[in-house]
DNA sequence: CCTCCAACTTGCGATAGCGCAACGTCGCCT
DNA sequence: AGGCGACGTTGCGCTATCGCAAGTTGGAGG
């Protein structure tokens, strides 16, 4: 249980702009957690306890439901906080955040988390920003769900991970997750199957390129057009 | 353009608990704001600029795709905020809020909000636990959506509607608010027919009463095994 | 290098829910 | 009182998507 140098924290969002004093009394409140690939930072169910900033290897937040569906609610990738909405609402943790990769997070508990935003009131508005802009995220994906057909909604979610935990490599855009076809069912509201045919047919048509939990998507402006379904650019 | 009495506010989740003192300040940064049926508080897309709490009235909280498909986010009862998110994260207001019958609100503008905030610690807490718990909300339809089919989504719907505005009445719970198919649908991310067909059978199976833009659940019970999927209670 | 398992694919029905069209009906407005 | 527009219903055909079963494949670990 050590604690992360101040220096460190400033790179997180959460965190910028925070004087050195500031970043020094957040850092001393802070204890460091290592967890190892498969292994869960927290479980849906259980009581809350802490809010996190993920600092290395990738976690993935998914809820099930109460006969045993699951859904991916999203990736979390070294910078961002996770346990925000627990650590605020209290009560249980409405999600399991669950290790990709052997995985390691700063984490404050509840009073340790409004202490010091008491203390760094630019700390609470920036929490306050960060909490509404995931809510827009969950709105937009809300209507998304609702209104259109899988094949957009898949479509989007490869090119919001993209944007996330997109790296350049030669013929397109690497998605930089171990992510099965099964997490991309979740995140899209569909079955492993359909998700599995969909991206046959994408790679078939030069789109995207596709392996064991990897996708590379190659011609991101195709993309695009199906999840606005503007006309296929023809060239 | 009146100034709300402090007394008024205390009744709103959201200040409960404040002193006199916090409340008279909160009042006095406050403007009240009167809608007519169908006029909207603010529009999507419009440039953000207050946050409200309704004190008369009903609204919706609507969304539309690009393409023009609209979705319900929510309904607003008296005491309720809405465009909180807005003014947390600014930018555009990503809904609109639209009164279903004579309204009246008070409204904070961003900055002035943010003062109030500053100023008074308890306010921001609360305010973010609002949004940690309409938070949860979202990330619970947006696992139904994803995962449950269409009848459990409307029994939902109408179980949470009847929690947030419904009156006891001769013979069932009504929901006290102008509810058409059409919203039921977009709430419940479905087509009116379905919506439609599936009140139908309820209504035959003495579940529901239904009329022009009135619904009365007239057997909770078996709405909650359908919502739950349950064995049908035999009685 | 071999083995084994999780990940992925594909064919083939089955069906929930969509979407149109046409029609009923309530209640507001003049 | 009457007409009109919004709201609601229902029949019917269609198809996007599901869900199973039966495979194939890749790569991690021995």
């Amino acid at each position: 249980m050590t604690r992360p140098a101040s220096e460190l924290l400033e790179k997180f969002d959460l965190f910028a702009d925070r004087d050195a004093g500031a970043l020094v009394a957040i850092a001393a409140a802070a204890l460091t957690r290592r967890v190892e690939a498969g292994d869960a930072f927290f479980v849906q169910g259980e009581p809350t306890a802490c809010f996190y900033v993920l600092s290395k290897g990738r976690a993935r937040l998914t809820q099930v439901t109460p006969d045993g569906q699951q859904v991916v609610v999203r990736f979390i990738t070294p910078g961002e906080g996770f346990g925000i909405v627990a650590s605020l609402a209290g009560g249980d943790y409405p999600l399991t955040a669950e290790a990709l990769e052997p995985a390691e997070a700063y984490g404050w508990d509840g009073e340790a988390f409004k202490g010091l935003m008491a203390a760094h009131p630019e700390l609470a508005s920036r929490s306050m920003a960060l909490l509404a802009s995931r809510m827009r995220e969950f709105q937009d994906r809300n209507r998304e769900l609702a209104t259109e057909r899988v094949e957009r909604r898949i479509a989007r979610a490869l090119l919001r991970l993209a944007g996330q935990s997109g790296v350049r490599e030669s013929g397109g855009v690497r998605i930089d997750l171990p992510l099965s076809r099964q997490d991309l069912a979740e995140l899209s509201g569909t079955t492993v199957f359909t998700v599995s045919r969909l991206l046959s047919g994408w790679e078939a048509a030069g789109i995207v390129g596709t392996g064991r939990k990897r996708i590379v998507i190659r011609r991101p402006h195709d993309l695009v057009a199906i999840a606005e379904d503007l006309p296929p650019a023809t060239h």
